[in-house]
DNA sequence: ATCATTTTGTTATTTTTTTGTCAATTTAGT
DNA sequence: ACTAAATTGACAAAAAAATAACAAAATGAT
């Protein structure tokens, strides 16, 4: 026992494109395909995605390729897309809105189940049907509901805070989008999107192409 | 001539970090600083950050560290936030709107000068007093105006059309927030954002943790 | 001015990641 | 039933990335 060797993140984070592709796959009601095929569309080797897969056992089979629909729910697995997680937002701004409006991510397993802003006249309206309470309700809240996922996009001046008191609360993931990285102990999870980073690396790359 | 020996994205990816660090210490009023200590508090080794910066040049002097200011409008050179861009946004949905109002952008150099939507609705509607126009009118905008990056926050099933328009109209670089992967070629660099995926891999990292 | 300390830039080493190879297995055609 | 073609899973090799080591240079205390 405790044989598993670890998997590096390197290849979870594969994984959900993995996911997509797949899922297209279906959608255009293609039953199988091999490593080969696969490599193409995605443009990456097949060796890479022989290897990643054997990272979790075999899905495929010698002759035939994957099949699709199987393989998709197996790496849907990996993902825990079969389970679902409750995520409340964290500051009702431009940015909280968008995502408490994105039904992909309710696709994927994700629930809002609440969003929260200091702002009064916020406080009682509804964001997609989903209510925007108080900040101060936070901790009634979350003692009544499980939350698994806190996604924080409060000022930047606040995160440090709001983060503290998030996990204080008990919450043990967080989903990051204010510009400071955030690193909250062994048992926090944090996921940080920087947006401003990848725009400028858009950037370079644009103008590193001529020069 | 032709000396430079090729930078690997990977130390791309990590500029935009470094800036982020140096601002935080420019605002703590710190002007100088070692690759050990810069590395504790981004929590990776000192190493790779004397590394990543010799990439470009040596920026440090020996027995006294990184000067901050300096090396902050240094890293701010390579990434090109000296220049600016003049970006579009397609799609005045909610992801449209929260990118449209995000302050930070233009303050990295990156500046929104129209936002496109099919929706009669918005057509001449203002975000933070960016004017909203019919698609129709893309070609002759951009005819006009020098176009640096479109933003792509169309629907998935149109994504693929809308870059292509784009980029026949010459436009070299894209930001793609949809979840399908855009590749258009030798000469048009693409930035994908996948928001779905990171949240996948939160989850997963998650569900991980306590097994 | 001297010398111990600090700290870079660079090269060497180690680790991780990616790619290549191939025997074993399955498919599919005849 | 036999055989050629396809394809995986496993392992080996190569490439890339991260880390360590250290000489050279600057600092700062005495």
């Amino acid at each position: 026992m405790g044989e598993d060797k670890k998997i590096s993140m390197a290849v979870i984070r594969r994984l959900p494109r993995y996911f997509r592709y797949l899922y297209d796959l279906m959608q255009l009601d293609i039953k199988r395909i091999s490593s080969k095929e696969l490599s193409e569309r995605m443009h990456i080797t097949a060796s890479q995605i022989r290897q990643d897969l054997n990272c979790f056992g075999g899905f495929g089979q010698q002759g035939y390729g994957y099949n699709v629909e199987y393989l998709y729910n197996e790496i849907g697995k990996i993902l825990g897309t079969d389970k679902r997680f409750n995520c409340i937002i964290l500051g009702a701004g431009n940015m909280g809105k968008a995502l408490a409006s994105y039904e992909n991510f309710r696709k994927r397993g994700f629930d809002i189940v609440a969003v929260f802003d200091v702002d009064e006249k916020k406080i009682g309206t509804k964001i997609n049907d989903i209510e925007v309470y108080s900040t101060d309700k936070i901790p009634e809240f979350v003692a009544k509901t499980k939350v698994d996922i806190a996604i924080l996009t409060v000022p930047n001046k606040k995160i440090i805070d709001v983060a503290k008191e998030i996990t204080s609360l008990g919450i043990k993931a967080i989903w990051n989008f204010s510009p400071t990285d955030l690193r909250l102990g062994e048992d926090v999870v944090v996921e940080n999107v920087h947006l401003s980073d990848s725009l400028m690396v858009l950037g370079y790359r644009l103008r590193e192409k001529d020069y």
